[in-house]
DNA sequence: ATAACGTGCAACCAGATGGTTGTACGTGAC
DNA sequence: GTCACGTACAACCATCTGGTTGCACGTTAT
């Protein structure tokens, strides 16, 4: 039987861009923001203390990511945040939760073994 | 009535530090190691192709995000994965997903009402 | 006592990061 | 058609990152 592959394992440089982009809080806020909402890039430039073109470097960071997408829109690029790279995300940190239960059930085995 | 604060809320440098901590393959590979079972920095470094004392700076840079703990044992430190830091950034993913899911429920409102 | 082990820390280096300004170009308004 | 708007991109710069080597120092083993 072939095991199906629940959390598409993602390759460790998607992984490392991902916690990268989340490790910077101007990036978390915008994707707060189009994950309720979405943005242009210029509406979202005119809510940071810094540069259009700062703002749209940390817009790409995330689309590199995959935490938002960009779509057209006229002359703007309308911003959306995207729910299913958090999922991913929180999917890893799980595995990592579940390490640690494991963990703690192999030291209760043994407490109750011994 | 006073309102709990269910989730201790985190300074921003403390979150980027968490997130930072976690976009690289060997950081995130010692937090598993040490999260099943605590390990000695040489240990873990043996187990790298890199130099001890860099492997020394990522369990640095992991224990400056709370994500590992270290304790004297002898002439060793050990090093042990921490989860309830895990527990913190999981509740900030859970916050994303919150707001995205509160913006499909105004959408969803605003058909019906429609 | 001496040697080996485990760790910490400083100095150094190449490359990435996060900001800036300036230029170019498609789109929309007048 | 012209001008303003929204975006993209390149060049530049200071700082941070992630690696290295070398040295110092406490602890364990012989």
């Amino acid at each position: 039987m072939v095991v199906r592959d629940e959390q598409h394992r993602l390759p460790d440089d998607a992984v490392d861009r991902i916690f990268h982009a989340l490790a910077d809080a101007t990036r978390r806020d915008i994707v707060r923001r189009t994950l309720g909402r979405e943005a242009s890039v210029s509406e979202l430039a005119a809510a940071y203390a810094m540069s259009f073109a700062a703002v749209q470097k940390h817009v790409a960071v995330l689309e590199g990511a995959g935490l938002v997408t960009k779509h057209p829109n006229g002359r703007e690029r309308l911003v959306r945040g995207n729910p299913d790279t958090i999922r991913r995300a929180q999917s890893l940190l799980d595995d990592y939760e579940h390490i640690w239960r494991g963990r703690i059930e192999r030291l209760d085995a043994l407490l109750a073994d011994g």
